[in-house]
DNA sequence: GATGAATGAGTCTTCATTCAT
DNA sequence: CATGAATGAAGACTCATTCAT
């Protein structure tokens, strides 16, 4: 987390916003340079590429957010099994939350047919899945978790986090939900935490507070 | 459903593979001319334009997509709420299995910044919405459902909806879950069904038989 | 001037009028069909080429063109030098505004290095040259017309009788002269007549009415 | 007048050539970039455009050509008007022949309909007109000039000044002028003014000394 | 660190033309 | 006589990249 050059981190600043809004392929280098307010030729002098800024985008992403799991796992002893989920859930919102652009063009990215894509889930997401398994896994041996198929309930639960990010249109444009409020963002991390509580924990080891949603969107 | 010239279709399909392939960006007309085996002025002919070419693609599954909602709403009153959500997922899940080049490239550029984007959001997108909002609040109004707030719901539910769409990789290369082959994609099926059944439907209204998971994944 | 299909007759009016409103190149073998509402291949059928279809423009003009000052010349005898110039002018400038679009378009494209301009000049032009050298030379031998340099006199000539055909904006966008209308059409011709008398005519033999020229346009 | 970048300055030239030479439309970007043997790029670098290019001649030529005008009407009161228009003219006839290229080009395209004909004449040839205008008027009320119908006029004049440049083909080949050689050059000019003072000037006031042609062109 | 000039490959698109029907 | 399908070549233009300064 070093502090950058100002014009890296105008470019990366530049390059994030238009990747996340017109996608990789459609964004050329001298927009970029153009939106940043730079010559051309300073974006090979920082990234070598086009390709280096995507990497450089990715990486610094899912570096962190590896990070985040991580520093949660740690605690899943002393939290337990039910406690330790929710809270990774809440900071992954969290993260997902403050690095939108990032994460909205990463997953929007991600189902292509890329090189750099088999890269990343070979190792960011390989060990994303690997964490995430630990604490179901260690859950459903403490009886505090119902006996999901992990595998299945982990893509479940992968649709539910980056609902908000992929279909970012479908929520403000159609649903009139706007996740990057924070409003809307504290009702969407209950509903999700109340998803998992009703499909996943076991009602007998439940001793987190009764869940109480807020009533104001009932109806619409 | 007009019959097609031959090379109209196999342009057709080149560029859908592509496009889900690579994106629509990356995929260029000489790409898709050599992968049908046609001559690239023919995608001028047929299509007018490469956007042309997009446009069809995504109106053409978007309005059968549509379609297969509608037809399963008028038996909302013979089914009752329950029974009609859960053939409506079932029957969607379906759909994208079927059209799953489709499905999977709109809903990856769906996040993008387009005109088209905002033209189908507003149109196809937007009756999606009043369709599921209508089944939500006949069963709210009739305590089939638990009165949970319908924007944020359906958002959860796009968010299940398309895990396996958005998320390809992840799902074969990470989780090894094949949503294409009939195995997972019915056990996927059975898992959002479940969801919906714990999470939203109203447990003394029940009438459905009792849910029992295959006992298979749960571990991995 | 035989009556031709109407197909053929169409496909040649709209590619007169294409020609002559974008010059030959921009204008497009289906810009005229689309005009004409026939099928592209028709103008192959036609005329072989677009090439084949830009000759027959040239030629049908340039050789109803030529006709008519060979007629005009028959007379020379009978009417004298002065008189059958004057009328050989009145009458191309008819034929001319009769036949806009073709001389618009014909002396637009006159000025580049083409092959069919070479070829319409060492024969069309030439004759054109000879007509009038003949009428010239025969006033100057009969002491009629003063002895101008006849290339330089014709070259003048051309350039008065071209004026309204080769700047059209200039004269309908800032002269405010229609030289399309009967109106100013007439006018026009007095001022070339007046011209030719004033700089060829040799005062002394004229026996041509005094020249009234309206005073309408003194001041504009 | 700033000093060029020697490849903007070739690309230029190249461009001013072909186009005179075959027109905008059939002069392709290839075919100057091989001309000027500098890549193609370097056109969109330079001129952003084809359009971009060829506004670049159009307007350059034109700046320059009113310029020329401008500066002699300063001295239209020094000189008087008889003078004054015979030095213009002279000076007109000189700026065409100097960039020959240019105005062949730009005369030849300037019938056609179009975007930019449609600005140049609504800006340059309006300015010119108004200037020619401005000496015919005061030689009028000075009585210098005879009391022509000044749009009639100056559309003749138009015609004479510019048939050199607009039948270049007509001259050389058919008539054997050469405008371009200056001594053919001078013929013309001279031509010019000769039409000019028998058509315009008043008989009693004409102070210039006696017209003396060189009587080498009678015949051919 | 940063820039303007220049490049070659690649983009989409349009064109005139042909041919079977 | 007329058409719709199909083609190959060429069009203008954009792009990522390099390099000397």
């Amino acid at each position: 987390m070093s502090r950058q050059t100002p014009t890296k981190q105008v470019i990366l600043d530049s390059a994030l916003y238009l990747f996340h809004l017109k996608g990789y392929h459609a964004t050329s280098i001298r927009d970029i340079a153009n939106k940043a307010k730079v010559n051309p030729a300073n974006i090979a002098y920082y990234f070598k590429n086009k390709q280096g800024l995507l990497e450089y985008c990715f990486i610094s992403y899912l570096e962190k957010y590896i990070h985040v799991l991580e520093s949660n796992i740690t605690l899943l002893e002393d939290k337990g099994p039910q406690q330790c989920l929710i809270d990774l859930v809440e900071e992954v919102i969290q993260y997902q939350r403050e690095n939108f652009l990032a994460a909205r063009f990463i997953y929007g990215e991600s189902a292509l047919d890329t090189n750099l894509n088999r890269e990343i889930h070979s190792t960011y997401f390989a060990k994303e899945k690997s964490l995430f398994q630990h604490i179901l896994d260690e859950g459903i041996k403490a009886r505090a978790f119902q006996s999901v198929p992990v595998p299945l309930y982990l893509l479940q639960l992968k649709g539910l986090l980056t609902a908000s990010v992929l279909h970012p249109h479908y929520a403000t444009e159609v649903l009139y939900v706007f996740p990057q409020e924070p409003y809307y963002s504290n009702l969407l991390t209950e509903e999700v935490k109340r998803f998992i509580e009703l499909t996943l924990f076991h009602p007998e080891y439940n001793h987190l507070k009764a869940f109480n949603r807020t009533e104001v969107f009932t109806t619409v």
